[in-house]
RNA sequence: GGGCGCAUAGCUCAGUUGGUACGAGCGCUUCCAUGACAAGGAAGAGGUCACAGGUUCGACUCCUGUUGCGCCCACCA
């Protein structure tokens, strides 16, 4: 064996084995469990972000499960993205200086297609180098022939009830991508704008002012309006203002929407281009006025210097006209929000238009329901409100999308207008047998169709195998960003279809941000490839790394030297590993401990793997993996490595007990490791001797509190910090001086016996049987009741334990003061107050025995 | 406008029910080519736990407020 761990050697090679012997399936339950996680399917509109590196949480516990014997299924697979994906190839298109109007339809269509095929395979081998064990034979892609058919289903499902319906409101609208989108996919951005104020004649004389940020849209204007109770208007509501430039007569309404604080407190009302002034127009009756192309421009033919204008260019020209007509009084510089694509970043323009909706109160019932009883968990938990909010407050959601890319709508109409959902694309209406059918062309949102995604991967709406074995499935993991988006809509459609919660508990992963703590993203070039990351690194410390931040609930900057010392990690075991085999024939089998001759040493590490052991656990069961590695390093590091097998190294020829403990502990510490880091695991675990064909079914430890022995611990922990100090006393003596003997004296039975001070030896490097000479300068130290003497000359000696001595007398005045106050003696609990009092009582013989070497050394002084 | 999160060692971050700040990684100082590992070992230095009040015998931890970052929700044009 090589003295460096190469992860590049390893890992690709037990994949390829893993996966050729089909690990990764379902095996029989030894539980008679089954334990299921269906991955979130990445968009297939390129590659993998860090961000997909944190799906290694899933892994963790499918992995653990296996062991667990639970019949562990991750069910992975691809979301077509509707409106994402065609971005990308728009722009690719556009780079070809062509679009997809000039390629048409069916070439548009034969291009998605080649995109699926190639993109949807990139992943997959991505999501392979991390070491993701899951079911690539159950892979899903949303637009599989089965997939659609269930899409199908729930649509005329929905329709039949009357919960899906067509009909024109305020959607916001994207004029690049010419579609609807929803209200989750418009992200505000604070702009620098202006506030343009407006007068409006009123007839019969006088002006009432307006402010506005898009003075543009007053040629869509079909009311004034103002806050019933302001008393500046009150004489006005019901008055008629006529619209500068058009000279329309519109009223002036009264509308507790307004606010009277802002601007002049009366507003010009657009219902066909704000939300908010389609709410009003819709209680006043308004008129609603569309004043703008679908691409954006000016659609105004009755202005024809401005019709078909874009809107930036258009807005200089309505400001002269209304400059011109005496009607616009300031311009003030304005700070405000202005909505953008999330998906394209174009200038979201709200608009009238005719969606297809789905009715939200009936179905959000049941998914508050599930939350409030605890059936729906959050982790952490403070998403639940967040949750709870949006699912109270939710709005029908608009499931219609103009692009070319997506699952058409199921509707027909015929000639005589008869609109109908269908499973099966249609030959004649059903409801008067007309053949002139025409489907709608709108797409459905991508949402609509992953929502669908935990259980119609598992084969429903047919009741398959599958899907009676493996759903509900236990844990949905994902990032925060898309909880409303696609978390809650799988929980009210599947309430809704399958009567149960798709999934009990939700894990919600921090976001992975660049290493100056902003966003990832390639266009400011701060974004990171996971395969440059595992090329550098290694799989198992790149997951390592995400499983250390992932369940903290916090953000996280990337940060190449902690992935690092997870790499150094693995060496460190590797080495641990080569120091154990070649004291070991080839091909040992397992060896028993035989417990009669266990030695303190080797019950304490046995014990202390027992307490990680539970440590690990628990921190799994309560999605807390950071707590969990970190004992595990911990343990492994310096506990096993550095102190246990220092101590047995002079035991490791002649006695099979040290050898068959270490290899016992450093075996069970690979299990505990190896749903974090698979493939180093696997490696060390195939070379030591153990039972079974791989460690991803080997057993999951279980702890053993019959060898945790309390008292064990706190010796070794005494007996560490021993040799800490002379380590330390040696450290400032002359360094030719190493080796002299020592006398130790002390009550502590593990540094009395012989046994104890034959480890001390060992770690000290001291010969405890020497004698001090006769006269030789000494250097003393003081760890609680223990006095070690070494025949080194230190220099300042006295005044190193006259410092010390200071110390103790300091800490005993506090915990005097704190222990003479009956307040504290009488309210604190018994334990507090006796640990308190052992303390003292521990530095007080400290202190007095460092006096006494004071007093006694006289010629160091 | 509401809500949430974060401010702890030079840097990046842990810290589970209030009881000596147990800290980790990197960095820093000193020593060590000793037969697992120099990608290592050993010993160290380094903290008024953002600030101000309050509750308590006791607060990094609970409450109130302040400041600075970040995020989410919301129809102030």
């Amino acid at each position: 064996m090589e003295t460096r761990y190469d992860p590049q050697a390893v890992e690709q090679r037990w994949y390829d084995t893993w996966e050729e012997r089909g690990y990764f399936k379902p095996r029989e339950s030894l539980t008679g469990k089954t334990f299921t996680i269906s991955m979130p399917p990445p968009n297939i509109t390129g590659e993998l972000h860090m961000g997909h590196a944190m799906y290694t949480l899933q892994d963790v516990l499918i992995r653990w499960h296996r062991m667990l014997g639970d019949s562990a299924l991750w069910v992975p697979g691809t979301d077509h993205a509707a409106i994402a994906t065609q971005n990308v190839l728009e722009k690719q298109l556009a780079k070809k200086g062509t679009t997809k109007e000039k390629l048409g339809r069916e070439a548009w269509d034969r291009l998605v297609q080649e995109w699926y095929a190639t993109t949807g395979h990139t992943i997959l081998q991505q999501m392979r180098r991390l070491g993701f064990s899951a079911d690539w034979s159950r892979n899903r892609f949303t637009m599989d022939p089965r997939y659609v058919e269930a899409i199908r289903y729930v649509f005329v499902q929905l329709w039949k009830e009357g919960l899906i319906y067509r009909g024109p409101r305020i959607v916001n609208w994207c004029p690049r991508d010419q579609s609807a989108i929803s209200d989750l996919e418009v992200q505000y951005e604070e702009t620098d704008g202006q506030l343009y104020y407006l007068d409006y004649p009123i007839e019969g004389g006088g002006v009432i002012s307006v402010a506005t940020a898009r003075p543009e849209t007053m040629l869509g204007d079909t009311a004034v309006a103002v806050h019933p109770d302001d008393w500046r208007y009150k004489d006005l509501i019901g008055k008629t203002v006529i619209l500068p430039i058009l000279h329309r007569r519109i009223p002036i309404v009264a509308d507790e929407a307004v606010d009277r604080e802002f601007g002049t407190g009366a507003v010009k009302v657009t219902p066909g281009h704000d939300v908010t002034d389609y709410e009003i127009g819709e209680r006043h009756h308004l008129p609603i006025l569309t004043i703008l192309t679908l691409d954006g421009r000016m659609n105004v033919p009755e202005v024809p210097q401005l019709d078909g204008l874009p809107i930036a260019k258009a807005r200089p020209q309505i400001v002269e006209m209304l400059r011109a007509e005496n009607a616009l009084q300031k311009i003030e510089p304005y700070r405000h929000n202005v909505g953008h694509c999330d998906r394209c970043g174009a200038v979201i323009e709200p608009m009238v238009s005719a969606q297809w909706w789905v009715k939200m109160k009936p179905l959000a019932g049941p998914a508050i329901a599930v939350a409030e009883m605890d059936e729906l968990r959050f982790h952490p938990e403070r998403w639940r409100e967040p949750y709870l909010s949006w699912m109270r407050n939710i709005r029908d959601w608009n499931i219609s999308r103009q692009l070319w890319l997506g699952h058409r709508i199921p509707v027909w109409t015929c000639a005589n207008g008869h609109a109908v959902a269908y499973l099966k694309d249609p030959t004649e209406c059903e409801q008067c047998g007309n053949q002139q059918l025409s489907q709608d062309p709108d797409v459905l949102d991508t949402w609509f169709s992953s929502s669908l995604w935990p259980f119609v991967t598992l084969g429903w709406p047919e009741d398959t195998g599958d899907l009676r074995r493996f759903y509900p499935t236990q844990v949905l993991d994902t990032a925060r960003d898309i909880l409303y988006l696609w978390v809650a809509r799988m929980v009210f459609l599947s309430l809704h279809f399958l009567h149960v919660v798709p999934f009990s508990d939700v894990l919600i992963h921090g976001t992975v941000l660049a290493a100056d703590g902003r966003r990832m993203s390639k266009s400011l070039g701060t974004g990171v490839d996971p395969l440059d990351v595992i090329n550098r690194y290694g799989a198992d410390a790149t997951r390592a790394w995400c499983t250390y931040f992932g369940t903290t609930g916090q953000d996280i900057r990337f940060s190449e030297d902690k992935i690092k010392s997870y790499q150094l990690f693995e060496n460190k075991l590797w080495n641990a590993t080569r120091l154990l085999i070649r004291k070991l024939p080839e091909g040992s089998q397992p060896l028993p401990i035989d417990e009669a001759t266990l030695e303190p040493a080797d019950t304490w590490i046995l014990g202390r793997l027992s307490a990680v052991t539970r440590q690990v656990s628990s921190g799994l069961e309560r999605f807390e993996f950071g707590p969990a590695i970190d004992a595990l390093y911990e343990f492994a590091w310096h506990e096993f490595a550095d102190d246990y097998l220092e101590l047995i190294k002079p035991r490791l020829g002649q006695n099979e007990t040290a050898l068959a403990v270490a290899i016992h502990v450093l075996e069970t510490t690979l299990r505990l490791l190896h749903p974090i880091m698979p493939f180093v695991t696997e490696e060390l675990w195939q070379r030591l001797p153990h039972e079974g064909e791989t460690i991803m079914y080997a057993p999951w430890p279980l702890p053993d509190e019959t060898i945790e022995d309390e008292r064990l611990m706190d010796e070794m922990a005494h007996l560490l910090e021993v040799v800490r100090a002379v380590r330390n006393l040696r450290h400032s003596a002359d360094p030719r001086a190493r080796r002299q003997p020592a006398e130790v004296t002390s009550p502590r039975p593990l540094l009395t016996q012989p046994v104890g001070r034959s480890y001390l030896a060992t770690l000290a490097q001291l010969d405890l049987n020497g004698t001090l000479p006769e006269g030789m300068p000494q250097s003393v130290v003081v760890v609680g009741q223990t006095t070690v003497r070494l025949g080194l000359p230190v220099q300042a000696q006295n005044q190193r334990l006259r410092a010390e001595l200071q110390k103790k007398r300091r800490e005993i005045e506090v915990l005097e003061v704190k222990l003479n106050n009956p307040d504290f003696t009488g309210k604190a609990p018994k334990a507090v107050v006796e640990r308190e009092r052992a303390r003292l009582h521990e530095a007080q013989q400290a202190a007095e025995r460092l006096s006494g070497l004071l007093g006694e050394n006289p010629e160091v002084r």
